[in-house]
DNA sequence: ACAGTTTCCCGTAAATGC
DNA sequence: TGCATTTACGGGAAACTG
């Protein structure tokens, strides 16, 4: 039954949401005598675990339009769904949580020609699956995890004893992500923060190693998220409120506080730089500097803005807006000038929504920042190291030796 | 087949939405020889149209854990999902809307007893099937004009040739729903602008009619809207929005812009009252009244908030920070007196949120409205009437001669 | 009690039907 | 083409379940 084969195109693992609807293609790899044979094939969800099908999963293989002849199919509208078992026995996994449990999907074809029966099988690289859009921040660390550190197609139990990743490869990865979500990926000094934050002082060696724990299981010390749910929650601002900012790298955001001030320091007052937050999820703040009649220097920082402030007022808006007010005096903004020195106008200006509404016969009325400022201690600089250099990515290249047909595409709207 | 009969509790149309689960419960109004016959019951959809019960539909009746020992049955997690017809037939009903067509559920249970077959069924009340929440309020539209205007339990083609109704009915009943959403009915100044809103200066004489047309299917002239989608988007703003601040009668909502500055000329300069927007749904502004030092009068209207912006910001920390700047000068808020002459603070004092956030090492920041003021021409007043006594609420006396069980209740998340 | 997980369902957007 | 209606599914919250 071993048939001669054909690479396929390079495939990822997926992240699959019951309930949602995905696709999936399959296609025969070398030619059958017959053509117009009628060549079923089913998929099915693996059985370890407790989904099926909901949907249709027969469906009979056809010539592709466009292409060479081949033989292929896709199933559309495919939905997941759990099976209930009565007597509470789920599967084995009991130790890994939802989004470390690998599944996958099969697809079988049998045929006969010339009186010899034919069995095709093939499956789909590793599946997760979710039951809440709340799961999907896991379900892509595990994704990231395994596509890192194995060329194995189909090891559903990756999970069972994860390998390490060096910080060189990993934050080559966490790069990627900045740059898939958002056209910019993270320059060394951003790494760097990332590093430290990761991994202490050890992250100047970048074949130091990290474990899949403290990557995304493991809360970071003190703070109730782990170091990949923190780094996920500022993707996703950065993807719904700050695109437009980001890609116009105008936001440094990996800064340690102490860098921060360092970088600071000794530049003109009103000069300021965008952090996100490090002790909420989501969150982005800007701090600056402010000298005052006999030169001391004093920081401040606003608190931190998160999706809800945001989608009431974008970013620019805020940066062009933001003022400070003290009793009975003209509010007045204190950011000048973007670190290091570029006029604040000059580096948001084009990002500036206009104002003035049509509404006629009203009044126009928009939301304005404001803080009112407080007297607040001088905090002290700490020095800062530089990050190492990246590595090329692996990539998958899934030459299928014992199968004569293979999946062509898979999609799910959680996945790129 | 005929048994005697119980009254049940009063029963109102319901609204039910495709693939939302909802409950119903039937109560056997007789006693049974033998009390413990497995008698079960089937429920189904109206064969009619287009929908049909998705999950179990058939159960037996038990006797009533807390009750006089009456046999009953309640089905629950019941859900409704849309036939399909490959042949494009779906009912007749094609001159109404979907939430004009009136659907009902029945029951059917048959046994024999002493040789005796005997076969009971009931329905329900009419029930309108919506398969978006954005049909809720064409939905509730229908349960009101039908309530209102019939006391036939099951005429499910009311809305074939719906009745007029007075404008003395249509009020109470629109107040009613204030009174329900919001723990503050409607008063006589309110009552007969949107009397007049719907009815021209008919509206004084309380028996005017009103047809079904007009009040929720033509738009109000030069709107995109009909009167009803207006006056439930005021509904679910106070909801969500708005609660605190309409039960304190702090809004007077429903002014004409004519009347409104009609009160406000005579008063005090920084007099002010909360009106609903007429040009868009589910908006409210304010309006001030400023004296210039010739003594004359000019009125000030803010562009309506709408949802997004108070959930930005609630309406009561809008009233207490709201500004208006001229270049240069400290911003002030134009608001002292809310209509005719609380001061503002003493008006919404007890509802304004505290701000200062605990944020320690940040500077907590705020949103504040603001207006950049220009000139705006002085209005004329116009004068203004007041509307009809209220009538008692008709109720539905559910006396059900034929059947000898109905159902006792029915509930679904859009149904209070 | 509680944390991890799933279910529920509104509300927006997109797709579909007429 | 435009409007009415349904479908899709993210996201917040409640319910579930060991």
């Amino acid at each position: 039954e071993k048939q001669p084969c054909m690479a396929t195109h390079p495939q990822k693992p997926l992240i699959i949401k019951t309930g949602v609807q995905f696709t999936t293609k399959v296609r025969l790899l070398v030619k059958l005598p017959e053509v117009d044979y009628q060549l079923k094939v089913k998929t099915t969800f693996d059985k370890s675990r407790q989904f099926f099908i909901l949907t249709n999963n027969t469906k009979a293989m056809d010539i592709e339009d466009y292409s060479n002849g081949c033989l292929s199919v896709e199933f559309r509208h495919l939905q997941l769904k759990e099976k209930k078992y009565i007597n509470g026995t789920k599967g084995s996994e009991g130790l890994l949580s939802v989004t470390e449990e690998l599944h996958s999907l099969s697809f079988e074809a049998c045929f006969t020609v010339q009186g010899l029966t034919i069995d095709l099988e093939t499956s789909s690289l590793p599946l997760v699956v979710i039951s809440n859009v709340s799961q999907l921040p896991g379900g892509w660390a595990s994704v990231m995890w395994y596509n890192l550190l194995t060329d194995e197609p189909r090891n559903l139990a990756f999970f069972g004893n994860p390998p390490r990743a060096t910080w060189s490869q990993l934050s080559e990865v966490l790069s990627w992500q900045f740059s898939t979500v958002a056209d910019r990926g993270l320059n060394k000094a951003q790494l760097n923060m990332l590093g430290e934050k990761l991994l202490g002082q050890h992250a100047s060696c970048s074949d130091f190693q990290v474990s899949w724990s403290k990557f995304s299981k493991e809360n970071i010390p003190g703070k109730s998220f782990s170091f990949w749910m923190w780094l996920d929650s500022i993707l996703e601002l950065i993807k719904k409120h700050l695109l437009p900012v980001w890609k116009e790298d105008s936001i440094m955001g990996f800064v340690s506080k102490e860098m921060e001030r360092a970088l600071l320091k000794d530049r003109e007052s009103g000069t300021f730089l965008l952090r996100f937050s490090e002790s909420h999820l989501g969150g982005i703040t800007f701090t600056w500097v402010e000298r005052d009649h006999n030169g001391d220097v004093k920081f401040n920082s606003v608190e931190p803005y998160t999706k809800s402030r945001l989608s009431a007022l974008p970013l620019a808006d805020i940066m062009r807006d933001y003022k400070v007010i003290s009793d009975g005096v003209v509010p007045e903004s204190p950011l000048k000038f973007l670190y290091p020195d570029i006029p604040k106008d000059e580096a948001f200006g084009l990002l500036y929504n206009s104002l003035p509404s049509k509404a006629y016969p009203y009044i126009p009325s928009t939301l304005i920042p404001i803080s009112q400022l407080r007297s607040r201690p001088i905090a002290t600089p700490i020095s800062c190291q530089s990050p190492e250099p990246p590595m090329t990515p692996r990539e998958f290249d899934m030459l299928s030796e014992q199968l004569c047909f293979d999946i062509e595409t898979m999609s799910s709207p959680y996945s790129d």
